[in-house]
RNA sequence: GCCCGGGUGGUGUAGUGGCCCAUCAUACGACCCUGUCACGGUCGUGACGCGGGUUCAAAUCCCGCCUCGGGCGCCA
C-alpha cells in the first residue's frame, strides 16, 4: 500500500489512491458522493451514474457504512464539496464490507452511552473525539517524558508481579505465580526507592497499577497508568518541582500540538496551561479555608483526612492546580519522613487539581531504624520486606518523589466527565473486557 | 464495603395501571431525485433485561436475579 495518499493530503491535478472507512453515502439520483474517512480527515468521491463505469457505480452505492474501500482517481478542485477537492474515481476496491446494523453510530448523529461505546471501542474511535482524546494522552505522556530527561531522570520499568504488597493499604489482586501466591503491584514505590538509592539517582516510570478496591466511581480504575518519579538527594519541595514542571509541560505540548484535537473536543478556546507556581497549601490552611467555605455539615478538625466534598470545596476555593503540604504524620504511610522539629508533621504532600486529587508524594524515610518502626507502627511484617529495607543498610541517599495518575491527568485536563475514557480499554468494577 | 437510581427496535429516546398489537430521531430495506455536505421525499421492517407475583387489565406496581450508572468510604 505505498502508494495510499491520505485524504487530507490529496492534492489538486495528481491520480491518486486513497482508503478509508465509508462514512456517508449521499445518493441524490444521477449524481452520488461517498464521504470517504482516513485518520487525517475526510474526502468526497463523486459518483456520476450516466458518465461512470457502471460496475464501479453499483458497488460504490451498495457499500454500507464503516466498509473499507479503496479509491484510486483524479483529485479535482471543486468548490462545492466540503473541503473543496473531492475525487473522481477511475476504480474502488472493497477491502472489508461492513454489516449494515452498527452497534454505534461513528457519524455521531446518534449518540451512545459510555457502556456501549466501551464495547465497541473501534467504532468508537472511528469519532473525531474519541480518536482526539488518544492523540491527546499520547502528546501527555511523550512530554511528560522530555520533561522528566530534561530534570534528569532515567526511564526504568519495575515489576508488576510481586510478592508483597507496597502500604498495605489499598487491597490488592492475588495471582498465583509458578504455585507461589503473589500479587499485580499496586505502586512502583518501594522498588523506585531502591534504584534511587543505586547511582541512577532520578527516575521515572510510566506504566500500570492495579488496585483491587470495589469502587464505583467515574474517578476510580482497577488498572490505571501511574507517572511516578522519585529522587535521590532531593526534599519534597525539590519533587514539587519536578511535580509542577511535569505537569505543566504536559499543558503546554498539548495546546502547542493538538490543535485539532483539542478542537475536536471543542476544547480549543477554553484550554488554558495551568499557571505557575502552584499553591502550596498546608494542611492545616487547607482544612481552615473549606470550614471558612460553609460547605461542609461538620467542622474538620487537625487529623481529619479530606472528605470528598471538602477536596471540591477547596478546589473551587482555589480555583485551579495546588499543594496540599505538612500532613499530620498519622495519616500518611510509613515510608514518607516527618519533619525533622515536629514529628506530628509529614513532608507528604497531595497534589490537586479542583476536581480530584492527582498526585501524592512526600520526603521518603531513608533512615532504617525510623522505617522499621514505621512498618511496624503501620502492623506491617518488615521481614516481608526484607529485599526492601536491607538496601537501607548500605548508605541510602536522602530521597523523595510522587506518584501521578496518568487517566486523572488527561480526565481533568480535557474536562471529561468519566475516567473510562481516558482509557482504550478500561477494567473496572465490573468490565474485564474487551 | 455501604447507599441510591436506571434497563423500551441496531443506536439514542417518549411513555409511571386501561388512551400502547408502544412515541420520536437515526440506522436498515424498497422506490424517486444530477451538487449533497445532519441532503430531501414516499412507503416499509424492527423493541418493553430475565423469572415469579399482584390485578378484570402490567412497559408501568411488588419480589428475586442479571446488568448498567452514580454517591460515600478509600485512593492516583
Amino acid at each position: 500500500m505505498d502508494d495510499r495518499t491520505y485524504t487530507a493530503d490529496a492534492e489538486p491535478g495528481e491520480t491518486a489512491t486513497v482508503a478509508g472507512w465509508v462514512h456517508e453515502i449521499r445518493d441524490l439520483g444521477g449524481i452520488a458522493f461517498l464521504i470517504l474517512r482516513d485518520t487525517s480527515g475526510r474526502i468526497q468521491i463523486k459518483f456520476e451514474k450516466e458518465e461512470m463505469d457502471e460496475a464501479m457505480v453499483e458497488t460504490g452505492m451498495g457499500l454500507s457504512r464503516e466498509s473499507v474501500v479503496s479509491v484510486t482517481g483524479e483529485v479535482k478542485e471543486e468548490p462545492r464539496a466540503p473541503t473543496d477537492v473531492e475525487v473522481v474515481p477511475d476504480s474502488l476496491e472493497v477491502l472489508s464490507a461492513a454489516d449494515t446494523e452498527l452497534p454505534l453510530d461513528p457519524t455521531e448523529k446518534v449518540d451512545a452511552e459510555l457502556s456501549t461505546r466501551l464495547d465497541n471501542r473501534t467504532l468508537d474511535l472511528r469519532r473525531e473525539a474519541g480518536q482526539a482524546i488518544f492523540e491527546i494522552r499520547s502528546e501527555v505522556l511523550r512530554a511528560a517524558r522530555e520533561a522528566f530527561r530534561a530534570a534528569d531522570a532515567t526511564e526504568i520499568n519495575t515489576p508488576k508481579i510481586v510478592a508483597t504488597g507496597t502500604e498495605g493499604g489499598t487491597e490488592l489482586f492475588p495471582i498465583t505465580y509458578f504455585g507461589q501466591e503473589a500479587f499485580m503491584n499496586q505502586s512502583p514505590q518501594l522498588f523506585k526507592q531502591l534504584v534511587a538509592g543505586s547511582n541512577v539517582e532520578r527516575v521515572f516510570e510510566i506504566g500500570p497499577i492495579f488496585r483491587a478496591e470495589e469502587h464505583n466511581t467515574p474517578r476510580h480504575l482497577n488498572e490505571a497508568t501511574s507517572i511516578d518519579f522519585e529522587g535521590a538527594f532531593c526534599d519534597h519541595h525539590d519533587a514539587m518541582d519536578v511535580c509542577e514542571q511535569v505537569v505543566v509541560a504536559a499543558y503546554e505540548a498539548v495546546a502547542e500540538n493538538c490543535e485539532e484535537a483539542l478542537e475536536a473536543l471543542e476544547l480549543a478556546e477554553a484550554f488554558e496551561t495551568p499557571e505557575t507556581p502552584f499553591p502550596r497549601l498546608a494542611y492545616e490552611e487547607a482544612i481552615e479555608r473549606i470550614n471558612a467555605t460553609g460547605e461542609l455539615d461538620e467542622q474538620l478538625v487537625w487529623g481529619d483526612d479530606l472528605p470528598t466534598e471538602g477536596e471540591k470545596a477547596l478546589g473551587d476555593d482555589v480555583g485551579g492546580h495546588y499543594f496540599i503540604t505538612d500532613w499530620p504524620a498519622e495519616i500518611k504511610p510509613f515510608y514518607i519522613m516527618d519533619h525533622d522539629d515536629d514529628e506530628t508533621l509529614s513532608t507528604g504532600f497531595d497534589m490537586m487539581h479542583p476536581r480530584m486529587e492527582l498526585v501524592s508524594g512526600g520526603q521518603r524515610e531513608h533512615r532504617r531504624e525510623q522505617l522499621i518502626e514505621g512498618f511496624e507502627a503501620q502492623g506491617l511484617d518488615p521481614e516481608a520486606f526484607e529485599y526492601y529495607t536491607k538496601m537501607f543498610k548500605y548508605g541510602m541517599p536522602p530521597h523523595a518523589g510522587w506518584g501521578l495518575g496518568g487517566e486523572r491527568l488527561v480526565m481533568t485536563m480535557l474536562d471529561l466527565d468519566n475516567i473510562r475514557e481516558a482509557v482504550l480499554f478500561p477494567r473496572d468494577r465490573q468490565r474485564l473486557s474487551p
